[in-house]
DNA sequence: CTGTTAGCGCGTTCAT
DNA sequence: ATGAACGCGCTAACAG
């Protein structure tokens, strides 16, 4: 037979554990919990090996049912597949287990809908708190999380949402690519970004990168959305010979294969006829052509950091929403090694 | 203040929802759960409009607790870095979520230790089934599992488990890897695997491997695992000049990444100077010099059937344990272009 | 130090 | 058709 369910049911419990013992109830609990101190060796040890023999493992929801607290994050990820989500998501797993925490990953695939029932389920689940990393959208929900619950964004603000924020200092990885780019001489900056969704990150990048472009006297610049017409657009931004060396900024990883992709298509020398410097550093960068400089990002202390604010906040912490903006970091490869003139 | 364990205590309950509705506890169950049939419609609207006005969500600990079933499903994951884990698990997520599952994912980074901690953690979150991604050393806590719960291997058999087991028709992959290489003409074959490590896919690709290369005369082969030698190595495939034009086969992804790093390394001029195929096709491939052919697996099917493997069995089925097979689909970019003779 | 008692939020008999 | 009462497995008072 498979009666699983018949299974579910006959599994060891605390009383059997008792009883094996020949202990009450709650001296079994006080050596599954912190309370060890409370117990004289000989029973504890008695407890201890009926719990070997039995197999016995506590069952966390009825824990969790009892003291308020289910020792579950949960972390809401707009896109699984982005190696950067992925990273980030590392990084809170090893921290969450570091504190004896567990994660509970939702994916939204972008979708609106998915988010509304992802929060609702995280929540009848009833986690401790929340990371984000989505558009936001469904303010309701997210508020009435934000009552019972700490909250921290990761990479992307929410508007009007406070919480804790953590993800890249934008402003500055813009002044660094700006830098390393004028002083390889390139001139004329292509940024391309995904389409406006409303992502904050998107936004703040592009909006740095515009303030900062027209104050640099002998740089131009112009931004570009990725999409079914990217090659024709490169294209045209290859063919215009005006303002000096040309360079393609990536805003992200994504938008990194999608310009390399269509630089092949157009039969672009990589990195020859233009120079490319992208936000985020895949695995595959070095393999392009003669290889993508990047600007990479520290995802896996972002994501460690997301949840040490959630464990502040839990532990009390009541201060005001702090933001954390991390620098990155310079990798120079091919796609920029043009001779400063 | 921001006391969010009293936040917690007090969510709203059944009991508010009744008391507001002004009926028992059992008809807000009843209306929560499937016998809206025994409730008449005044009764009914009076508890939906109270459970929307009150915000209430049940609480699926209390219920799994009650019930014996907690609607989750569990997912242990070597890698979680590897694309192929995340497209299998995207495509669990998927199909669970079409059922009215949740998924709960843990990565083990390969760690034995880790391995052991996150099969207990399941365990006491009372998930329903499991699916297996890892080398599953710890035999002893999943034959406890699996007497409690399903269980389905996902492309790695472990030793003596009886569980269902989803994955792909290695013999038949490589059988395709050769044919394509064979009607390109390259006659002399390195197949580039991940160190062993037990992994049964990876034995039983370099298994068909050697046996199907001998039975092809004008062919010859050998393995090489990756490592700190590798680009060594590889110059060492290249010198020896005896048997004809010489292609490379990597057994994953993974490999893909490290023969084409150590290919740059050495000099070598992708794709002229060697051939080169690979299983799983990640969205840089077509990148990498004349773009590196593939053979795809399909995996988000992969990882929907291994899901609605695990449903039949919760349902009662109980045959036999069942294998399923995938075919990988050829898809053929420069590094394999050369011309027939 | 240890056992007894009373719930946590919910589903499920039983009555009515 | 509806409500009262019990228990799921566990923790947290309270006694002793």
């Amino acid at each position: 037979m498979n009666d699983f369910s018949a299974a579910q049911r006959s599994r060891v419990t605390m009383l059997d554990v008792a009883e094996h013992a020949g202990v009450s109830k709650a001296s079994v609990s006080r050596f599954i919990g912190d309370d060890r101190a409370l117990l004289s060796d000989a029973i504890a040890r008695r407890i201890e090996q009926s719990i070997a023999e039995l197999g016995y493992r506590p069952n966390q929801m009825a824990r969790g049912l009892k003291r308020g607290r289910t020792r579950l994050i949960g972390m809401l990820v707009a896109d699984i597949r982005n190696p950067y989500s992925i990273a980030v998501m590392h990084g809170v797993e090893t921290a969450c287990r570091r504190h004896g925490y567990s994660l509970v990953v939702c994916n939204t695939d972008r979708d609106d809908e998915q988010e509304r029932q992802h929060l609702a389920l995280l929540r009848s689940y009833n986690i401790e708190g929340l990371i984000v990393n989505t558009l936001g959208h469904h303010r309701d929900e997210l508020d009435e999380l934000k009552r019972e619950m700490p909250l921290v964004l990761v990479d992307r603000k929410v508007d009007g949402l406070d919480g804790d924020m953590v993800g890249l200092n934008n402003p500055q990885a813009i002044e660094m690519a700006l830098e390393h780019l004028q002083q390889r001489s390139y001139r004329d900056v292509l940024m391309v970004t995904e389409p406006y969704d409303g992502t904050s990150s998107r936004i703040e990048r592009v909006g740095s990168f515009q303030k900062q472009i027209s104050q640099r006297e002998d740089m131009r610049g112009a931004v570009l959305e990725t999409g079914s017409s990217l090659a024709n657009d490169l294209q045209t931004f290859l063919n215009t010979s005006d303002s000096g060396p040309k360079a393609l900024f990536c805003a992200n990883g994504v938008a990194a294969l999608a310009c390399t992709l269509a630089l092949r298509e157009i039969g672009c020398q990589l990195f020859e006829d233009v120079g490319l410097i992208a936000l985020d550093d895949l695995d595959w960068y070095p393999l392009v052509g003669s290889g993508i400089t990047a600007l990479a990002q520290p995802t896996e202390e972002i994501g460690e950091r997301a949840f040490e604010c959630l464990l502040k906040r839990l532990r009390g912490d009541d201060e005001v929403a702090r933001t954390l903006d991390f620098a990155p970091v310079l990798i120079e490869r091919g796609s920029t090694r043009r001779q400063a003139e």
